[in-house]
DNA sequence: GTCATTTAGGTGTAGATACACCCATTCGTG
DNA sequence: CACGAATGGGTGTATCTACACCTAAATGAC
């Protein structure tokens, strides 16, 4: 057989980076479907979440993106729908001049709470198909492949 | 306190989706630093090797995204930068004038031979991390949610 | 054989992702 | 205080992702 196919199988089969990027499609397809009707995207909701909790001090774009294990580039970028929305805005820190914070708005607040029963059917039915111990697990295993991303960043 | 801190801190905490998505973005990081000088990123060398896998016939571009779990759409555009840098090709296929068929070109085979190391670098550099067997249940239950995402497809 | 239905696939649009590179501000050291 | 280093952050570019909508070809019922 051909070298370029036994990698292509050893690959395929056994790359957890592609196993996970397909298994972050289907999850994000079963929660983008049920928190839909807000007008949010699973992406967009777990950056008005971080933002409410940095609380009303607001976060920094650095402190947001480290929260959220994401390029701070692609934080600014993720940040223009939300903003445009007006479920946060941004101001400068009136500390530092460099800095800008992120603040969550009233109608922030109100989508947060509109979504919470939706995203709630959303994990109930990852839970109803694959068992809550298989998610508990899971779950517990990507926050170690989160640690390792944040252990990296030093 | 607020509702909306309650639910923030609630989805924050035990969102599987927000997870796998973060989780997604390290292990994705550490793949495509490994591979790069191949010209190529992970998603493009999952890409390559599925079209590998269908072999000589080629794989019509359904055949490909379920293969990928990946919608339709996103293949569509995900072939057009392996298809400018000429490591696959993209035809008409002779028996469905409406399906097209990828095949891989002989730079393709090449470039997967040459990704190969590099890709078991990453792989390697991954369990090193977390521990081989941490890894390999990470990766039997990913199968399990990609497995999800094909029964919903019926 | 005709035509409604199904199937295969692309395009418009919008957002998610991140690297390379840039600018401005702050900090530390002399 | 002057100035180089470190820090906070945006932009250009390219790719990844997918929904809504479209076209064209194959299929099936009659």
């Amino acid at each position: 057989m051909d070298n370029h196919v036994r990698a292509a199988r050893k690959i395929a089969q056994e790359c957890a980076c592609s196993r996970i990027r397909q298994a972050s499609r289907v999850l994000t397809k079963i929660y983008d479907t049920q928190i839909r009707v807000t007008g949010l995207q699973e992406s967009q909701l777990s950056v008005l979440v971080a933002v409410a909790h940095f609380g009303d001090n607001g976060a920094t774009m650095g402190d947001l993106a480290r929260a959220l294990v994401m390029d701070r580039t692609t934080l600014t970028r993720n940040l223009k729908p939300i903003e445009k929305a007006g479920l946060v805005r941004v101001a400068r820190s009136p500390h530092d001049a460099r800095a800008r914070v992120v603040l969550l708005s009233r109608a922030g607040e109100r989508t947060i709470e509109a979504a919470l029963p939706l995203w709630e059917k959303a994990q109930k039915e990852f839970r109803a198909a694959l068992g809550a111990q298989f998610v508990e697990r899971l779950r517990a295993d990507l926050g170690g492949v989160i640690a390792l991303g944040h252990k990296r960043e030093d």
